[in-house]
DNA sequence: CCAGAATTCAAACGAACGTTTAAGCGAAAG
DNA sequence: CTTTCGCTTAAACGTTCGTTTGAATTCTGG
């Protein structure tokens, strides 16, 4: 909390926190939290087996570390991009492409950064969102609440003839589609055909996306045939 | 593979396949198949540790047996279904909206039918799809490689203006958006302020996807300003 | 009814896990 | 020089894991 400049070197004696979150970075990335164990961070990392523990407290501690260390700044990114286009276009709202730029621009420039490591990262935060251990799931409500409410707001203004429910579905789906993406498995690299040249690709991976969203986002409202409301209890099922 | 009726019966003394499938989906579905002990499957089942190992071989077989049993009837649904609305349509191609149908009445169907327990079962698939494990995602592939060829050219024929590459990406971004709704966590639940009661429903979130992945389809295609070949050098960020 | 196959069972195996401990180290401060 | 403190190290802790074993039990066909 102190404002001095903390003297840690990226390769002399004193990086062992940096070499531990850039191992557990890759690795988490590649195997997932559970399968991965703190032996081989530690090994990966060249440093001593109780350093994780002496530094980070704990396993779960150095996961949110991990993600800590590149989603914080990126969505402190996002809102101030938004916040700029907001000053820009007023007083007219700002459409729903800028919005979504300001969304996905942050997420590639991290997907870009190879000096930072951080082209592994969208792919682990991916396989975050899909993970069931409360923690996870705490953890990036509590990173991710402010900048969706800010966002949803914005989304909101763009789009007035959108009910919020509606809304709120549409930036779910939004979220979903962005992190499946990003966090594309060798899998379904298969299954769409595209060589994995293609998907490791994010700048161009994104520059597609974006343009699917924004279709979807902006379709017009349909009215449900039946069983429209939260309860409903009609059949579609055929026979 | 016999067109015998095989004789199990659900509660009597030989039902430990069955009541170890239906623990191993439940568990696994909750807490991911790493994270999930054969301990909590066999207590949870009231069988002996060992059967799990008697009948199925290992932990992972189980696991592949617990997907197989509902994703293989699924996905010839599916198939059958599209071969259907070929059928009526015929010589007209199928529109988007059937196909999308297709792809995901069998899916709802499977939601819905809670005597087998398949409520739980999307939730289980949607996290398969982002889990690391080498033998998940091929058997994910195999599985889903011939229903996916066979929509996609389904898809080919109602979009012929659309380039294969792109209709290999929005097909991508689908199954995305799909499978990460169905694999829908706490955590997100919170981001979008919906209940859990209403994300629980899912016949009204498959009815609300439908539409927005339909316009995303269907949008028109964009000319990517710059970096539009596919090994694009190109950049995009800002500063 | 009884032989033989199929299944269940309690117990144990070795390995790997996250975490803790206490001694050892090097540089900065007194 | 001595003390102190931040950090590293090797070793061990207790627990849990997936799997295996061999005997007991149940089912099945002749």
């Amino acid at each position: 909390m102190s404002g001095k400049v903390i003297p840690i070197a990226r390769r002399g004696p004193r990086a062992t926190k940096l070499r531990i979150l850039d191992a557990a970075e890759s690795l988490f990335m590649e195997h997932g939290f559970e399968a991965t164990s703190l032996r081989a961070i530690t090994t990966d990392a060249g440093v001593n087996l109780a350093a994780v523990n002496y530094h980070f407290g704990s396993k779960e501690e150095l996961f949110q570390a991990v993600l800590t260390r590149r989603l914080d700044p990126m969505n402190r990114q996002r809102v101030a991009l938004l916040t700029e286009y907001e000053a820009v276009a007023a007083p007219t709202p700002v459409d729903c492409e800028k919005i979504l730029a300001a969304l996905f621009l942050p997420a590639l420039g991290l997907a870009r950064d190879r000096t930072q490591g951080g082209e592994n990262f969208l792919r682990l935060l991916g396989r975050a969102y899909a993970d069931p251990a409360p923690f996870i799931r705490q953890f990036l409500s509590d990173q991710y609440a402010v900048m969706i409410a800010r966002f949803k707001a914005a989304f909101g203004r763009a789009l007035p003839w959108l009910p919020k429910k509606e809304l709120s579905w549409r930036l779910h789906f939004i979220m979903g589609a962005l992190s499946y993406t990003l966090a594309a498995t060798d899998a379904l690299k298969l299954i769409a055909e595209l060589t994995p040249r293609q998907l490791n690709d994010d700048e161009a991976l994104l520059r597609r996306l974006a343009p699917f969203l924004l279709a979807g986002l902006q379709s017009p409202l349909v009215d449900l045939p039946e069983g429209a409301r939260d309860g409903g209890s009609t059949r579609l099922r055929k026979r």
